[in-house]
DNA sequence: TTTCTTTTTTAACATTTGTTAAATGGTATT
DNA sequence: AATACCATTTAACAAATGTTAAAAAAGAAA
């Protein structure tokens, strides 16, 4: 649980209070390759911030092809927010694709109360959206302008240690690709 | 400056003191299409609220070409989010695509220490965020799952009014393809 | 109206990416 | 080692989109 601590300090001083509480309402998983945390259409009432490993939130769509929203590797949070954030039902999946071990954070007694109680927990949540806004702002604009072959540069500049984790198809998914044209790019590297 | 007030006032209870505060970092300005808000390269310390009329945000790339980040109708905010939250020089250039109405807010102060002195602003700026963040992701996985004649389709359902504005390659920069497809698109609808 | 300017459409061709299917490569299991 | 299973690559062809250039349409100005 230190290592989310660290993380959270680096930018915002932490009161016991909070880690306090935030303990108390998570709790620290081993999970393997495979297992699955969200599924379609549940009430989403967690969080997973990845200490170890990796995870991957993806769609599908009418045809029944996956379609990579996010990777998260070690000290990034995943979940589906825009069932959080709208609260719907579940549309991602959130799924391992390697052994992990993660923090779950519970917030069934939903985030608003939280922030009531903890209004230094609001500042630290709205650091990370305008964070996270910036990266998918970022990411919106690579789609427009970049070539597939760039994207894919990118993307592993970004993800440095995916390699070891992802399959070919999970990344061409994230890039908007299929994985034949993945694999037609990776050789024109060479 | 009443218009702002209601559109937040319908998710948040407003104290006199926060709409005082509002109005003395505020001002109302009258726009004529082509005026341009920011240009690239500027510290960036006002974000805009669109009262009237339609702004714009792109970027251009290598090749001189621009890339659509954001149409701001009625109601909507607009700025550069990655030079504010980022704390750069800006990267966008937002520009008038209609005669418009907007409020102009200075952020000179910095928003960290406007959210430090009014908490509230900072859950009005959360739940923006949140809301932003949503339709963000659902841009992405659009354009990682659909055509780009249904990218077209969903498009015109977000944005009712834009045809009275937006010109056919503003819209063909935002979805990612030429002004000549979406011509093509146009035409295979009929 | 006529002219000038800008925007949109159309067309021919080039390039990229998708689709389908098969072959190859890698890994784990028996 | 042999088998089975899964992931990746390759190839041929189809479809979509980009490129370039010209024509048509729409708007603005004289």
């Amino acid at each position: 649980m230190e290592q989310l601590f660290d993380y959270i300090s680096k930018r915002i001083e932490l009161t016991t209070e909070i880690k306090d509480f935030t303990k108390s309402i998570s709790t620290i998983k081993n999970l393997k390759k495979g297992d699955v945390l969200i599924k379609e259409n549940q009430i989403v009432n967690k969080t997973y911030f990845v200490m170890d490993g990796c995870l991957r939130s993806y769609v599908f769509d009418n045809f029944g092809k996956e379609h990579t929203l996010q990777f998260a590797l070690k000290n990034n949070w995943i979940s589906d927010y825009i069932a959080i954030f709208n609260n719907e039902k579940s549309s991602q999946t959130v799924e391992c694709i390697a052994n992990s071990t993660v923090i779950e954070t519970s917030i069934s007694e939903g985030i608003d109360s939280i922030f009531l109680k903890f209004p230094k927990i609001e500042s630290i949540h709205r650091k990370n959206l305008e964070r996270n806004i910036v990266s998918l702002q970022k990411r919106i604009l690579n789609q427009l302008q970049l070539t597939s072959l760039d994207r894919y540069k990118y993307f592993l500049k970004q993800h440095p240690e995916i390699e070891k984790y992802a399959l070919n198809y999970h990344i061409a998914s994230y890039l908007g690709i299929t994985q034949q044209s993945l694999s037609r790019l990776r050789g024109s590297i060479k």
